[in-house]
RNA sequence: UCGGGGAUCGUUCAAUUGGUAGGACAUCGGGUUUUGGUCCCGGCAAUGGAGGUUCGAGUCCUCCUCCCCGAACCA
């Protein structure tokens, strides 16, 4: 095992070492600050798919609560009805509890309008804030710019009164969608354009998914983010690098609302910024990965090969190597992006410790064993080898594979001739066939182009150990399935969807840069004992890589189907093979 | 243009707060091996720049450069 000590395990909740919010945690705990208290939140919106980078921020949130002993809230920020729906807010709650863990709470932004209209009166009647006729055109004017202090608005100095009575009417839907909001009355002149009197509330007539027609007006993001963690306790309340210019705003709003009515009267909350998580060749804005599955480039939300969580889970992706993965890189306020190697090598860490072992040959080449014994009738005999399951764990135990005179190997397993360090069977070699015995190549028969159709040899009953009593070794072990025995498969190989680090960089739309062929679909042959692996479950194909079984494949899921059972390649194994060809392709192209 | 944040091996995270710049991924070389997997050993390789303080600077000070965020009734 690599140390990555920094990595923690993969419990949920158990320290993942050291870093700047940790630090702050542990400091607020010594000296007392929130009571000794530590509760953190978990906030998205309700409006798309959880993704590799909320894996980061929900492992953040749960873990720094978990190892003080504090509470994590799974809170729905569902403040604007245009783009909220109730199926996200299930689908983040299951991929929540995949992803491993349990939120104390879960609670809504929604549940809060109530007192967040008491509030907002409050501010008015302190003349706080006012109602503001303009419309967005005219409010963005007026915010100035970068280096421009803004205009007050002619509605700036509205009286109280007169607010307080706007207000309500625009509450109950006696005034067009857009044609005011509130304002907070702060500063037009603030260095900070979050503190120009931001806007409070917008006029939607508009239904939401949890408090129906009820409401005429919603409350923006900043006017509800930090209310909300008052009203359930959050001591801190961490959140990505783009909102540090928020917090100006955050803070204001907690100092000027009487939060001593509280149930947590101690402290208030504070906010806490760390760099998001990226991946190179990845996206993860809401807004591209919709375009990619309305327009078809991806076969849904859970293609294996988007960055959603839901096709990480069908790609194979264990939760765990996820979570070690999110405590080894750490947190930071660095931005940064990852490559999504460091993701598959926690993927690969995991799974080669769990996964159990099957042979499967993906394209697929007739060898004929010319001297296998036959029966009475003519017919090959049958013998069944023990193959262990899983190397790496002894209980996993061991199976039966039936071997025979047909098999199929790989056709990157023969050679008519061998390039350099080409180690595995080309005529006149021997190779050991996995769990099997070794085997020597006498003959191939080719098509008229050319092609090789069959490879011919012959077997030595000697090495049925594995091992040749004379002491001579073969260079390679190939993997191979009985012909006779043979179950269909179709094997999903992905390539990265992206094929540039920074999708997007070149012509400014990240869709340029798809991968022309980033699934191939293999259709080949498996053992008899893949009718083990569950759907969902992962297995690794010896030497060729992890696979997931799907879920929904006729194959997979019903038991009497006829129909292949598909794997989709979570990742494959490391392959020196390929790093050779790869390293001798890029010299030939150099010279 | 103004405000805010940031800069350490190819990538990424660390450096006991001023005391030998360390790890992982990637890569290269070797060993073990019935997976060219795993595992083990080793190599390569970094403090954005210029000054300053100090016995000593990645860390402190000054100036410069570059990158990211901010002018939604999105979050």
């Amino acid at each position: 095992m690599p140390d990555r000590s920094a990595a923690g395990s993969s419990n949920p909740g158990e320290n993942s070492g050291s870093d700047f919010i940790r630090d702050l945690v542990a400091a607020d705990t010594a000296s007392g600050r929130f009571g000794g208290r530590v509760q953190t939140r978990f906030p998205p919106e309700p409006n798309g798919y959880l993704h590799i980078g909320h894996a980061k921020a929900i492992c953040l949130d749960f873990t720094v609560a978990a190892e003080s002993g504090g509470r994590c809230f799974l809170r729905f920020d569902d403040t604007n009805p245009a783009t909220e729906s109730p199926e996200y807010v299930d689908a983040i709650i299951a991929d929540v509890a995949w992803l491993g863990f349990e939120p104390q709470e879960i609670r809504f932004a929604s549940d809060y309008f109530d007192q967040l209209y008491d509030w907002a009166e409050l501010l008015i009647s302190r003349g706080l804030a006012y109602v503001d006729d303009q419309d967005a055109e005219a409010i963005s004017a007026g915010r100035g710019g970068f280096g421009q202090p803004g205009t007050d608005s002619p509605f700036r100095d509205r009286p109280v009164d007169e607010n307080l009575r706007l207000f309500r009417e625009m509450a109950v839907g006696q005034h067009p969608q857009g044609s005011r909001v509130l304002r907070a009355r702060i500063d037009m002149q603030h260095e900070n354009m979050q503190m120009r009197d931001p806007v409070m509330y917008r006029i939607r007539h508009q239904h939401h998914y949890r408090q129906g027609d009820r409401w005429c007006i919603y409350p923006t993001y900043d006017w509800a983010h930090g209310q909300g963690d008052a009203i359930e306790g959050v001591t801190h309340s961490l959140c990505t690098l783009e909102f540090r210019d928020n917090r100006a705003l955050y803070d204001w709003y907690l100092e000027h609302l009487p939060l001593a009515e509280l149930d947590y009267a101690g402290d208030r909350p504070h906010q806490t910024e760390f760099a998001r998580l990226e991946l190179t060749n990845t996206i993860t804005s809401k807004r591209v990965l919709r375009r990619l599955v309305e327009d078809g480039h991806v076969d849904g939300w859970d293609d294996p090969r988007l960055p959603t969580l839901r096709a990480l889970r069908r790609r194979g992706y264990p939760p765990a190597a996820i979570r070690d993965f999110c405590g080894f890189i750490g947190v930071a306020r660095t931005n940064s992006r990852h490559a999504p190697e460091l993701l598959e090598s926690f993927v690969r860490t995991e799974l080669n410790a769990t996964a159990p072992r099957r042979m499967a040959v993906l394209r697929p080449l007739k060898l004929v064993i010319t001297n296998w014994p036959t029966d009475d009738d003519g017919n090959p005999l049958v013998e069944y080898r023990e193959a262990v399951n899983n190397p790496e764990d002894q209980s996993a135990g061991t199976r039966q594979v039936p071997f025979s005179g047909e098999l199929w190997i790989e056709q990157d397993d023969f050679r008519l001739e061998a390039p350099p360090k080409y180690f595995r069977l080309v005529p006149g070699r021997e190779v050991r066939l996995r769990a099997g015995y070794f085997v020597r190549c006498i003959d191939a028969v080719t098509d008229a182009g050319g092609r090789v159709t069959e490879v011919r040899c012959t077997y030595d009953p000697e090495t049925s150990s594995g091992q040749a009593p004379d002491g001579r070794k073969v260079k390679a072990t190939i993997h191979w399935v009985s012909a006779a025995h043979a179950v269909p498969i179709e094997a999903a190989l992905y390539e990265r969807l992206f094929d540039t680090e920074l999708p997007g960089e070149r012509t400014g739309d990240p869709l340029d840069d798809l991968h022309p062929n980033s699934r191939e679909v293999c259709t080949g042959v498996a053992e008899p004992a893949v009718t083990d692996i569950a759907p969902g479950q992962v297995v690794q194909f010896e030497r060729l890589g992890y696979f997931c079984a799907d879920n929904a494949a006729a194959g997979n899921a019903e038991p009497g189907s006829s129909a292949p059972r598909l794997f989709h390649r979570t990742v494959g194994l490391r392959d020196e093979w390929a790093n050779i060809q790869k390293r001798r392709q890029q010299q030939g192209a150099q010279r």
